[in-house]
DNA sequence: AAGAAAAGTTGAACCAATTCTAAAATTGAG
DNA sequence: CTCAATTTTAGAATTGGTTCAACTTTTCTT
């Protein structure tokens, strides 16, 4: 089952997806050339296409390894959150933003997103809308959790408060990626400041 | 000041944006190829580049009318709203779905939204996120109508709730038009049932 | 271990957006 | 009216992502 070939596989994806990263950090997205990350892998063009149906494809492995070790770390709040409706939420959504900017720029926040909404049916299209699924599905678990803990009335509809307070942390994060000079902490508190109402309405 | 250069501006303008209208619906917008738009025009491919910067911004051009065309019917629900929270919201996000669809299809949507996030500084990018700020706006007047006439507490942050509601509404139109499938009732339906808990928490 | 089949690799050719440059048209000063 | 300055045009050249047909390498069979 580990033949060569295998193990060739494994390590040509690889060697294309560490080329890839290092050159779109150097580079941007844009300026990053296929060729380029060809000749950075020791690959052929032609391989690169055989590995991914297209440059975006690249980008979007990156990205989804990314946001998988953001849903990883936010599974500890969800386990035991902070004992206050509103820090419980400002910790998880602090995870997702400040884990953010490790392995990506913005620029390359904007190329996926971008991508993802352009191309909704191409691998990386859906893998995205797949991982936005899963970060509202936590944020529903957090809200379920503080039911549980009795911290959120237990006859509010979790699923749509959660749903919206991942859409709008989502589009404030589309505007944060979108402008270079926005800082994180104006994020953060931009969405605290939108979910007050939020969370007085909901917790007991 | 009105001499021939000027008419023949204004014209060659028409002309591109009504080539460009036609052929994206008729060919998708990867498929409407700046050569036939420029021949539908009866111009130069370099004269549309001497018009707009790009491509995306022929589209720009075409989503900035629809989008103000919505706000500007919006405005008649801001200034006499339904006796109601849940239905003013509802009647003000019914205007702008409903009207979404007329010029644009879902695929120019799509596109317009990549762009704008790809180059959030060119003009179109600009525009774009401009437009989104005038809607929130006008959300969050009308919440502060809603104040006004006493359907909703005065001691509620009438802004942050515009936003939160707009980014929602937002990121499910997103979501809408990635999925060709998708219909116009199921999204009103899910934006209602996710304000609903913010509706009540406002209401008087 | 040889030969054939399967799987993968290569890079030159293709295509469409964008840029560039020389030619043409318009304007206004004299 | 004329012509130099300025704007606009046309379309050829450039650029970079993507495709494809020929070539290699690996695996399988006997």
């Amino acid at each position: 089952m580990s033949g060569l070939r295998e193990r060739q596989k494994a390590d040509r994806h690889r060697r294309i997806i560490d080329a890839a990263t290092e050159l779109f950090r150097e580079a941007g997205y844009e300026g990053a050339k296929i060729e380029a990350i060809a000749a950075r892998a020791e690959v052929s063009i032609g391989t690169i296409y055989n590995y991914y149906q297209n440059k975006g494809d690249i980008l979007g492995a990156i990205v989804s390894m990314e946001v998988n070790e953001v849903l990883n770390a936010g599974q500890g709040v969800v386990a035991s959150p902070p004992a206050n409706v509103g820090d419980a939420l400002d910790t998880l959504i602090g995870i997702y933003i400040e884990h953010s900017l490790n392995y990506l720029s913005k620029e390359m926040w904007r190329q996926a997103m971008a991508i993802s909404t352009q191309l909704p049916d191409s691998p990386f299209g859906q893998a995205y809308t797949g991982l936005d699924r899963e970060l509202t599905k936590q944020i529903s678990a957090l809200i379920a959790r503080l039911q549980e803990i009795g911290l959120v009335r237990v006859d509010i509809d979790g699923a749509a408060v959660g749903e919206l307070i991942f859409n709008n942390m989502n589009m404030m994060f589309i505007e944060f990626v979108k402008r270079d000079e926005a800082k994180i902490p104006e994020l953060r508190a931009a969405i605290r400041r939108q979910n007050r109402v939020l969370v007085a309405a909901i917790g007991t």
